[in-house]
DNA sequence: TCTGGGGTCCTAGGACCC
DNA sequence: TCTGGGGTCCTAGGACCC
C-alpha cells in the first residue's frame, strides 16, 4: 500500500503560520514580480479566484473581500517543506518527496492504516503547525485519488481517507472525474471524452489497444494503476537532470545589451546550483520571448541550444555559451519580456574522467569554489561576474512576508 | 502599468553506421 | 535496370506534473 501526503494550501498555509490572525481569512500568495495567484487558501477558493489569475485583474476582489495578499517567499516555504518531510520520513524507510508540498510512503505492512494516516496528520499538526491530507490505496495513482477524496470531504475523512477494498477502488473512481485523475492532463482529457470516457471508471474500462494507441504506454500504465495494479514504483531521489532558470521582466526589454545582463545572471544562478548538486553539464538552452498579450502577431520566441566540448560548471564558461547562443536567437527592435536559461546533460563531477585535450579551465574550479563559500556564508549573491547588476531590474515583492525561519535578524517577536 | 517558474518522461523522425 | 534492412543515437516537440 502507498500513502501520498499532500500539505493542505501549502504556500497560503506557511504565510498563516507565522500569522494566525489569518485563519479562517481568505489568503492568496502571487508569482515572481506579483503576477498572478499561485496560491489559495479555502476561503480564497471560495471567492472564485481562480490558480493562475493574473492578480491586476483581481485587484478589487482582494480589496472588497479584505483578502490577504502575499508576494511569493520561497526560502519559508522550502523551510517548512523540510521540517514536514523530516516528520513524514520517519513514517516508512521508502519515501518520496514529490514535489514541495508532496510525499509517497510504501506502507507496505502496516496496519491499522487509517489510525497511522490519522497519527501523522496529528503529529504533523502539531509540531509544525501545516494541514495535511492523506490517501491510502494500493498504488500510488489511487493513492492520489484517495488524497483527493480525504480533501473533498473533510468532516466525513477526518483528512484521511484509504482505498482498501474492491468496493471503496470503484466507488472512488465512478466519483472521479477522469479530467482530475493524475497522468491525464488538458490534451487526454479531451481526447477521452470525445470518446465518451468521463470518469476515472469509464477509463479503466476501454480496451488496452486504444489506450495505447492514443495515450502511448504512459497512459497504460495509468490505467493498469486505476485498477489496482502498481506500474510507477517509488523512486529513489537522484540529482536534477536539468537545472532552470526563467523570469519575465518587470518590464520589457529591446536592447541586447540588457538581455545579455539578464541571461548572464540566469546562467550564474543556475550554475550554483550546479554546483550544488557535483554535477557538470554539456549543454546550455537559451530562450527568450516577446511580450505575447501586448502584441500577438509580432510574437517572436525562439531557443537554442549551445553545446560545450567538455563537461563544465564553471560560471564563466557557462555565460559564454549562454552569450554565444543569445547572440544567434537576438533579434533587433523587438519587445522581450521574458527569457532563461537551462543546464542539461549532465555528468558526475566526481565520475568525470578529464579529456587529454579539451578540458573545463583547471583554474576555474578553485574560482568557483571561492565564490560559491563566499555567496553561502551571506546567504544572498555577494560575489559575481563585472557585467551582472540585478540592482536594475526589481521584481516586484510588495507584499513579502519575513524570512521568519531561515534569518535570525526576522525572528518572530513575543512580547510579554 | 500589471498575465509564474521549475521539472519529468515518451515518441517520431532524421542522421549515421554496417 | 536493379536501389536493403537493421540498429543506435540524437533532437525537437508533445504531454504531463506541482
Amino acid at each position: 500500500m502507498y500513502a501520498l501526503i499532500d500539505c493542505n494550501n501549502f504556500y497560503a498555509s506557511c504565510e498563516r503560520l507565522f500569522n494566525p490572525t489569518l485563519n479562517n481569512c481568505p489568503v492568496v500568495v502571487l508569482s515572481n514580480n506579483d503576477g498572478c495567484v499561485i496560491a489559495r487558501s479555502n476561503e480564497a477558493k471560495r471567492l472564485g479566484i481562480p490558480m493562475g489569475a493574473p492578480a491586476f485583474e483581481y485587484r478589487y476582489t482582494f480589496e472588497r473581500h479584505r483578502v490577504a495578499v502575499f508576494s511569493a517567499n520561497f526560502p519559508l516555504y522550502g523551510d517548512i517543506s523540510q521540517r514536514v518531510m523530516n516528520i513524514l520520513a520517519t513514517y516508512s524507510p521508502n519515501w518520496e518527496v514529490y514535489s514541495i508540498d508532496e510525499c509517497f510512503l510504501d506502507l507496505s505492512g502496516i496496519e491499522p492504516l487509517r489510525e497511522y494516516g490519522l497519527e501523522m496528520r496529528a503529529r504533523v499538526n502539531r509540531w509544525v503547525g501545516i494541514p495535511i491530507s492523506v490517501g491510502i490505496a494500493p498504488t500510488k495513482t489511487l493513492a492520489k485519488a484517495a488524497n483527493r477524496i480525504a480533501k473533498k470531504f473533510p468532516n466525513r475523512s477526518e483528512g484521511v481517507h484509504v482505498i482498501d477494498s474492491e468496493e471503496l477502488r470503484v466507488k472512488a473512481l465512478k466519483w472521479l472525474l477522469v479530467d482530475d485523475v493524475w497522468g491525464i492532463g488538458r490534451r487526454y482529457a479531451k481526447k477521452l471524452h470525445a470518446a465518451a470516457v468521463h470518469t476515472a471508471y469509464d477509463f479503466t474500462q476501454l480496451p488496452e489497444s486504444w489506450v495505447l494507441k492514443n495515450m502511448t504506454i504512459v497512459g497504460l500504465r495509468l490505467q493498469k494503476e486505476l485498477r489496482g495494479i502498481p506500474a510507477i514504483e517509488m523512486e529513489i531521489p537522484e540529482k536534477r537532470q536539468s537545472i532552470a532558470t526563467t523570469r519575465s521582466f518587470d518590464r520589457d526589454y529591446r536592447g541586447f545589451d540588457e538581455l545579455r545582463e539578464r541571461v548572464s545572471t540566469f546562467t550564474s544562478i543556475a550554475a550554483e546550483k550546479l554546483r550544488a548538486q557535483g554535477s557538470l553539464c554539456r549543454r546550455v538552452v537559451v530562450f527568450i520571448e516577446t511580450n505575447r498579450f501586448k502584441d500577438e502577431t509580432n510574437f517572436y520566441a525562439n531557443r537554442i541550444t549551445v553545446k560545450s566540448p567538455f563537461p563544465t560548471s564553471s560560471t564563466l564558461e557557462l555565460v559564454n555559451y549562454a552569450v554565444a547562443g543569445l547572440k544567434a536567437i537576438f533579434l533587433e527592435n523587438r519587445e522581450y519580456k521574458r527569457a532563461g536559461v537551462v543546464l542539461m546533460d549532465f555528468v558526475d563531477a566526481n565520475e568525470y574522467q578529464p579529456d587529454l585535450f579539451l578540458n573545463s579551465n583547471p583554474k576555474h574550479k578553485k574560482l568557483m569554489e571561492a565564490i560559491d563559500t563566499l555567496n553561502n556564508k551571506h546567504g544572498k549573491r555577494l560575489v559575481r561576474l563585472a557585467n551582472q547588476d540585478a540592482s536594475i531590474h526589481k521584481m516586484r515583492q510588495e507584499r513579502l512576508s519575513k524570512a521568519y525561519t531561515t534569518d535570525i535578524n526576522q525572528l518572530l517577536e513575543v512580547r510579554v
